[in-house]
DNA sequence: ACCTGAACACCGTTCAAGT
DNA sequence: ACCTGAACACCGTTCAAGT
């Protein structure tokens, strides 16, 4: 890549960090664009779609999430673990309200994916599926749930709890619940 | 009002839903208007906003919701109430996901107002509340919940499910486990 | 009293021309 | 090989003029 393409990517990166920070995360990619002092046009180039700009602005976050993930796949207790490893998805998530639906479908679909380049999302998903699975070895959440179904209700979570008005307690809250319905002896017997 | 401002609402409101129907949820405003024949500003004149003109369009959704909530305040299974009335909550916010966050919002911020006109959505969440604390009573599900914790759930459920590659049976098996996170029991003991 | 639709603002996206 | 930014498409919203 030439330099000043190099230097351009980054430029672009920085000034959307700032942007998402100070305009919210529907921030024009023209604004985007115009505080790195680059053509929308260079924008596009070198990210084709808003959601992969995302996650470039976001990467080291989400690497610091996978690594987390992967550390705690040692704790000697594996429901701690897994509770611990949501809880940090969630505070993400509602960091960068925009993309947490995304984020999650992105990281399911491609989940496992062993294509060149992994999403950082598939990797979050891959860990969090590791997290589950010793969880559920262990005996510590009910065996009938899967990735799919922990990863979506934290997404849902961390999307119910956007708007403003809203008490920033209450998805620590709204997860607690949710946790407690992924114990082992929750689920509800056939004869409801 | 003048006859054609009558004869224009209706209009509005059969092309809007139709509209919405066919090419979902984002529908422009001006293909709305077009479709009913009138001019883009008449439409503004009838629904100022966008979740208004929405919230007509399924006003017999929800107060038909409104009216099985009041139904189901005398039955016999408080816990069996509560369960089906958020079941059919969940379903209306699935078939029109646009409505699912704004609706909640809405709900819980104008729930128990005596404004003379009074929002459907405050309505549905006034049933709510009362399902609740009689499920409560009846302890058949915990009592450290309320309203706002269990509505932000379903609709997170709802947004979290809405895109289209989503198993259509995932958003029901989503809040299954939901609701075995409220069942009486379910709470996790501080010292965890 | 209500309606119309041009006008303005804003954003996403593409692409011909330039370096 | 990369960049620029005009151009196009599209939508939301307002408001002066019309009936």
């Amino acid at each position: 890549m030439r330099a000043d393409a190099v230097r351009n990517r980054h430029r672009i990166l920085e000034s959307a960090a700032t942007a998402l920070a100070e305009s919210g995360p529907d921030v024009a990619l023209e604004e985007i664009a115009a505080r790195a002092g680059v053509g929308i046009g260079t924008l596009y180039r070198h990210f084709p779609d808003r959601f992969g700009l995302l996650v470039e602005v976001y990467r080291s976050e989400l690497e610091a999430l996978t690594s987390l993930g992967a550390e705690l796949e040692s704790s000697d207790d594996p429901g701690a673990a897994l509770r611990q490893f949501l809880r940090a998805n969630l505070e993400f998530s509602r960091r960068h309200r925009s993309l947490a639906a995304d984020v999650i479908a992105a990281g399911i679909a491609l989940q496992g994916d062993s294509a060149a380049v992994v999403s950082p999302c598939a990797l979050i998903c891959d860990r969090a599926t590791e997290l589950i699975e010793r969880a559920q070895r262990a005996g510590a959440i009910r065996s009938d749930v899967d990735v799919e179904h922990v990863m979506r209700l934290v997404g849902g979570i961390a999307m119910a709890t956007e708007d403003a008005a809203t008490d920033p307690e209450l998805s620590t809250r709204l997860l607690g619940l949710v946790l407690d319905g992924l114990q082992v002896g929750s689920a509800t017997p056939p004869e409801r």
